[in-house]
DNA sequence: TATGATTATGATACCGCTAACAGTCAATAG
DNA sequence: CTATTGACTGTTAGCGGTATCATAATCATA
């Protein structure tokens, strides 16, 4: 491993002060052409790099955000990440990952991490962690919220109307005669299962469909959660005629179970998703589910941060991302 | 935006030196309980977080490494990218991101944020960066090298082995009595690309099948190109009866394509696709593929990685992990 | 021409932490 | 009883940068 220059090399070489190597290096204050020369001529034979651990402890700044995310094998996040990153990077900042696997736990360590490390600020995906804590972090760094709402009107959000989004996924089915309309929800401890839940029950309201709790389960948000629901929703009586499920992944779980046992799809069931991720065009049949803008989401929590960080927040800092209701294959009209 | 306690205010608060405090939270050194305890109730009073900036600036190492990949909305990547964390996590590590999207100008940015930030290491994943730069990073920040094999024995690495698995997915075609077998490139400038096609040929030419470039196509690992290559072939004389894909994703868009030509998959044309994501079960017909072991891979690279920062690297420090053949609905037997 | 403003550079004091060495004190050994 | 050891704590000098203030030289302005 070669021995690293530093900037105190640089100076000693081009004869000047470690500060004009600095101003150089960050084009900051006036230089002379010459020395300016000189110096980029010393920085390149010693092959300097300007080392950002001591910068960020020097300027108190990192240059570098957090984001920190359920999982990023979920296309839905590694979509949002992408978006994220992108914007970040075009923005002069990197970003740090953290992938709490949906723990608690977990989140909390990556939060610590960050703050550790002088992380500029944090994006964070945490469907579950409590609000104080939310708001208590918030006074140590800055923050974006996303796919999640809080009222408190200081911590700048990004979220999707999920509540709307199931509302048209189920009002979708109901266009199509379904009146046996099964709800598969995600875990109840996050604020997104709730509104879809939310949605399910507003929609079969507003049309007169009683709600009944034999066609509500819950899963996991996991294609095995799926394929499990499947089995109970289609062992149990009433057995329903349409099935909307909470995310992509458990339809995909629900269509390949219904395969499996010989129910077709959309003959015998109507299956919507949500979130539209990639390959939900790709399945068979195709999957009628709820668009949301995953890499739109990534790029305006960085840029809600990154304005945060240069005091350049609009009043408005919480924003609702809107969904599409996506028709393919795997809803029918039913007599 | 609450001021951060320092090392000096718990030193001040509890009676004791810096370096009582530093051994304290490091636990380093010898420190009686007395002591200790008095500083941990000082930490706890100020809320006291070491900045891991300023320790990794004295120490000269900074607990993190870097994974540079081409795309991390891709479930290959993703995949192996929640292994290494995972694994980096256990280990005492933070990870910071890089998604270059293929591009060797963004590769180049985040090698060098690596660098300046002073990573400890880097596991990266660029198929088309030249060989001399990699080594010439490998000279400057601990290296390994991923999806790529690189003939220099003092670089760790870990791939897939892409000729075996690519003959084998030719086999199985050719045990299904197929001839006329297509096959749909990755980008010519990327090895895992150049040893597929590689496999590809071995295979005939082991069963001796003529090589027809006319079967033969580029394409870029993209969906799109799936599709765009499946009219191609099927506009052309001779039609293939079968198609071995450089990746799933490009299968899929043989499959989708196919679809909307209204030729069937099976009966019509077998399609073989590489990577096994975790879709490829799902989609219609399930498809047939080469499984390697993503995940494992990702812990195998960091493993190697915090092996070499400990100096305790085996001899051994090429890995290539072994592929499966996944035979599900998308080829079957002809005449 | 005197004055202030601007440009170009340097000296110094940190940023918050750790490494390395230097004590102090009590216990143990010779 | 002195020497040695080990447990415990402190002092000092950085790590590689930047902020801040100071200084000298140059320039424009009244």
């Amino acid at each position: 491993m070669k021995a690293r220059a530093t900037i105190r090399d640089v100076a000693k070489k081009s004869n000047v002060s470690l500060m004009t190597v600095s101003r150089v290096v960050n084009q900051k204050g006036n230089i002379s052409k010459a020395t300016a020369a000189k110096v980029l001529k010393a920085i390149r034979e010693l092959n300097y790099r300007p080392n950002i651990t001591a910068r960020s402890l020097a300027a108190k700044k990192s240059d570098f955000i957090a984001i920190i995310v359920p999982d990023i094998s979920n296309p839905f996040f590694s979509e949002m990440m992408k978006g994220a990153e992108d914007f970040a990077r075009e923005n002069g900042y990197n970003i740090f990952l953290g992938d709490t696997e949906g723990k608690v736990e977990l989140e909390k360590e990556y939060i610590d991490a960050a703050i550790n490390r002088m992380a500029d600020g944090i994006v964070l995906v945490a469907p579950r962690l409590e609000n104080n804590l939310i708001c208590e972090i918030n006074d140590n760094i800055p923050l974006v919220i996303v796919d999640r709402s809080i009222n408190k009107n200081d911590i700048p959000q990004v979220y999707i109307d999920n509540l709307k989004g199931a509302m048209s996924a189920v009002e979708h089915l109901i266009n199509l005669n379904h009146k046996n309309i099964a709800f598969l929800s995600g875990p109840k401890d996050v604020q997104d299962s709730l509104q879809r839940e939310k949605g399910y029950i507003m929609a079969l309201k507003k049309h007169n469909i009683p709600v009944n709790p034999k066609l509500m389960l819950i899963g996991d948000f996991s294609f095995e959660g799926g394929r499990d629901a499947f089995e109970k929703f289609f062992s149990n009586y009433p057995k329903p005629t349409a099935i909307f499920a909470s995310n992509d992944i458990m339809a995909f779980g629900l269509i390949q179970r219904a395969h499996e046992m010989n129910v077709k799809v959309p003959k015998d069931v109507s299956i919507v998703g949500f979130d539209d991720i990639l390959l939900s065009s790709l399945i068979n049949p195709p999957l009628t589910t709820i668009r949301h803008p995953m890499l739109k989401m990534g790029i305006k929590a960085v840029e809600l941060l990154v304005n945060k960080l240069n005091n350049k927040l609009d009043t408005k800092i919480s924003f609702i991302l809107e969904n599409t209701l996506i028709v393919r294959k795997s809803t029918r009209r039913i007599e």
